[in-house]
DNA sequence: CTCAATGCAAATCATTTGCACACCC
DNA sequence: GGGTGTGCAAATGATTTGCATTGAG
């Protein structure tokens, strides 16, 4: 096993866990695809589709249906462990395992690609709107559009 | 005609011209469907669906099919007189009219209530991450998910 | 007149659902 | 064993498309 792989395998362990815990919580059954698919989108460390991540559990020799797949993107959605983003451009929502990953937001580029950032003043303009509002804020989405510089001739 | 029906007329024509130029420029027909269906998003003056303007416009005993909102909603995206929305809770996209607001963001509450707002500090998030980058961006969005403070007892 | 735009209905695509069977507890 | 979760295939719902017809230029 190498580093990259010893890895992914603590990494999985740790979110592991927090289904284990979600799942005895709630008296839900602990199956072999629930962890065969919270590890494949793990391992991947990207954002996906189901389509993309149906693929992807093929390529592994894992059959599963569709079906379960969006039965447990939504099961690992309450646990915290998947987070879902629509875009009005497309058709399709697409998914990002987001435990490890600090709150972040969004910069979409023309050509599909995605750049991640953080920064804390989107923190400084929450707080501004739970006191003019009165309103406790759970969670936010700030995405970017845009487009690479040219480079000067 | 009333004070209200009279700023209707005034915002109609104004999003009216930018229409007429935008259909002249790529020889487009200017069908009454057409300008039907930007009078009634803009009297509307709030986000709305294509099932919700589809019976608005029913409502105003003008009929258009599902596929002419549609595309006109469509032509209206790119003159920039209408914006769209996803959200990952939503099956549905919902629109806006946009021309005579100014850039602004959302807080949706639990309750489906959209707030909106418009707080400075996003333009200079924009600014740092154009930099940081090497980027042009040409848009953003910015989603606030809550829930109103309990009154206290 | 001509061709772009409309309306209708059928098609498509993502997602959801119903149900028979499988297997976790 | 009992009942939840899975897989399949059918259903749904939003959106798109094909095509005959209409009407703007």
């Amino acid at each position: 096993m190498n580093k990259n792989e010893q890895l992914n395998e603590e990494r999985f362990l740790t979110v592991k866990a927090i289904l284990d815990e979600h799942l005895e919580k709630n008296n839900q059954r602990k199956t072999p695809e629930r962890y065969a698919i919270l590890r494949g989108i793990y391992d991947l460390d990207d954002h996906f589709s189901i389509e993309e991540i149906f693929e992807l559990m093929k390529t592994n020799n894992y059959r599963v249906s569709r079906a379960t797949l969006y039965n447990t993107i939504e099961l690992l959605i309450e646990c915290n462990l998947v987070t879902k983003h629509s875009q009005p451009q497309h058709n399709q929502a697409t998914y990002e395992a987001s435990h490890f990953s600090r709150q972040h937001d969004h910069l979409i580029l023309e050509d599909g690609e995605i750049i991640e950032f953080c920064d804390p003043r989107i923190e400084h303009i929450k707080k501004t709107m739970e006191e003019l509002f009165d309103v406790k804020i759970d969670k936010h989405t700030l995405y970017f559009y845009g487009s690479r510089n040219k480079k000067e001739e």
